[in-house]
DNA sequence: GTGGTCTAGACCACC
DNA sequence: GTGGTCTAGACCACG
């Protein structure tokens, strides 16, 4: 699947699944009705407890993200498209701010900020899709 | 002084702390033979634990940033505007380029994320100084 | 297990577990992969408080001889053996050069002062095993 | 004088003061009548904080190794010369098993200790007086 | 007043 | 169960 987790990047693990499943129904990658991986394929893969899994399922179902359907599985719940896009921003947005608010006030000029930011967009897009 | 503190941001207190002491020495807000906020005081400034404060200010000494002198207080050593600038951008890069990557694969296009950031940026810039 | 701790000595007591680990590990004892005693139990086993252990337990991550497997406990690096013996005889070094001077100064003769060492190391090795 | 201390040997900066001049008196460069350096002198030698001299010298005054004359200073009293004397070995066995023991169980073998000391001995006697 | 060390005990994230 | 973080508050050494 989509999923990466970063250890170091200060958000719980948990957290950071819970962040990714709702931005790939904000991007259409999981869809209404769609089953998400089971706990246990998807912390295989990520090489993590299924329990730190199970957290992050957990909340997505008392969000109305996911659904249970018994003996199947969790899908995603029809209103979740447009709650996932709604949060989209809101929840980038802040980590972003905290980061560039760290940025300015280490004494950055605005042209050194942009530079850095725009260095570390066109490092992402070297390598990845553009859609 | 010019420290605050975001207990949501992700990063331990501790570390806020640390990061910020840096980049203010590497924005030479605070220069060599400067003497930084004692253990107490600065733990008041920002409501916090002094001990959360005196970690902060220990690993700061174990990386030859600070230095101690008895009795006296802590010191900004020689070595230490070199060595913050050297970590500046990576210790901002690193963040940055994590929560960028996030924001990439949750399905915003280049220019959504572009207008994201540049959003951010002008807010951010509204308000503060510019160098 | 094999730490014990002297209150009396002069080195902080988190100081004297980061030696003994190392020692530990110089003397393999604890060899790459074992996993350290846990900070709760330590901390019991000594007679100390579990944040004495863990500020030891963290340092020695700083110093790479010990890293973190999350939930499981702090395990010996691989690097670890060779780090803490290049490291044991320049900390025995350190302390007993500081103590010799010491007596040194205080005008025993050559021959009072070995006599004085030969004594301690015979009541030593009178209990303790002979490798 | 005679004094030097070392703020990183573990033993706080008073005590090394006052075991310096119980040796000083054990070794006979002190003897009884004789005065001390004044704490202010002291002080500016060892680069140290007067008080700090003036803990020492009050800690030797109620240990009866010293004795106040008015408007004169401190001076050596009597019997110290033979309780310094006492205390010689205790004070140095005491430390000297401390690091022997360390030593010990770090897996040094009789001989790599035996050796570790003799090279300490040669470096402090190549340079040093011989009584 | 300063920092350094230690204790006691809470809560969190994760296995 | 594990370690990590933080709080609250004590005592010590030193200026």
């Amino acid at each position: 699947m989509f999923f990466n987790i970063d250890p170091t990047n200060g958000l719980a693990i948990y957290d950071q699944i819970g962040r990714q499943v709702k931005f790939a129904v904000a991007d259409e990658a999981l869809c209404p009705g769609d089953l998400v991986p089971s706990v246990r394929e998807l912390a295989k893969q990520l090489a993590v407890n299924p329990n730190t899994v199970a957290r992050a399922y957990r909340e997505l179902q008392s969000e109305q993200v996911l659904a249970g359907v018994r003996g199947t599985g969790l899908q995603v719940t029809p209103g979740a498209p447009q709650l996932c896009r709604d949060q989209r921003e809101t929840l980038l947005g802040h980590r972003l701010r905290s980061v560039l608010l760290e940025a300015r006030r280490s004494g950055l000029s605005d042209d050194e900020l942009r530079k850095l930011v725009d260095d570390e967009l066109s490092h992402l897009f070297a390598g990845g899709k553009s859609k």
